[in-house]
DNA sequence: GACATTGTTGGCTGCTACGCCAATAATACT
DNA sequence: AGTATTATTGGCGTAGCAGCCAACAATGTC
């Protein structure tokens, strides 16, 4: 594998990893239906202010939102509107997929 | 959010965490082209084959692969054709989808 | 200016993941 | 039977992640 190589993946990888999890998840869905601050994510997740913001700033790292200051609020948007829809579209596959392959090999 | 909720999320993130290591997606990608046996994948990757063999059983773990033993070999293979896909477009689409999104809304 | 509101950052603790080695299991070969 | 090949599992040390608290920064309100 040349280096080149190994970055791709690695870059593939730390993209995957800004994702998963419940709450980072949780945030990419709010922030499909519309924009919104970190005190509103802050609620629907539960948890600690301190903890959305840390999450927020993964998925700032990795591309995936922006954010854009509106007084003492911090608005953050979606910029990248494909994740959900693939992630349905793995859990759905799993089995279906796997079906589809068998039949196009009879012999087997 | 309800429970339910929270265990969707959960398990979407457990999804997405099986396939966020620069291996796994290597393991992904040759398994796309065709099954392979741990030797195989062990050779591509460069590690351990017990570091390939614990990856290819979080792959199991999480559905996405499957093994078959054929004498002291274990085939694997995908369960899940849109993997790779997946990945390609959130990359493609960060920036592009997010240009498209502002189009629709003039206003700004 | 003093205080409140909204977020971010640093630091600490606990948990989980990763990678190798050693040991083991299962099958093939002679 | 004895040895080789292929793969899996347990264990250990290391490294990174998550979540909370405390402290700080920036803006708005009175």
């Amino acid at each position: 594998m040349t280096d080149k190589e190994k970055m791709r993946l690695e870059q593939r990888a730390r993209l995957l990893k800004s994702l998963a999890h419940p709450s980072r998840l949780l945030i990419i869905e709010m922030l499909e239906r519309k924009p919104c601050c970190v005190g509103e994510l802050r609620e629907a997740i539960g948890a600690d202010i301190t903890t959305v913001s840390k999450h927020l700033a993964v998925l700032k790292r990795a591309g995936l939102v922006r954010d854009t200051k509106h007084g003492t609020y911090s608005e953050y948007e979606l910029l990248c509107g494909c994740v959900t829809h693939f992630v349905d579209c793995i859990e759905d596959g799993k089995e279906k997929d796997y079906l589809e392959r068998r039949s196009l090999r009879p012999g087997e």
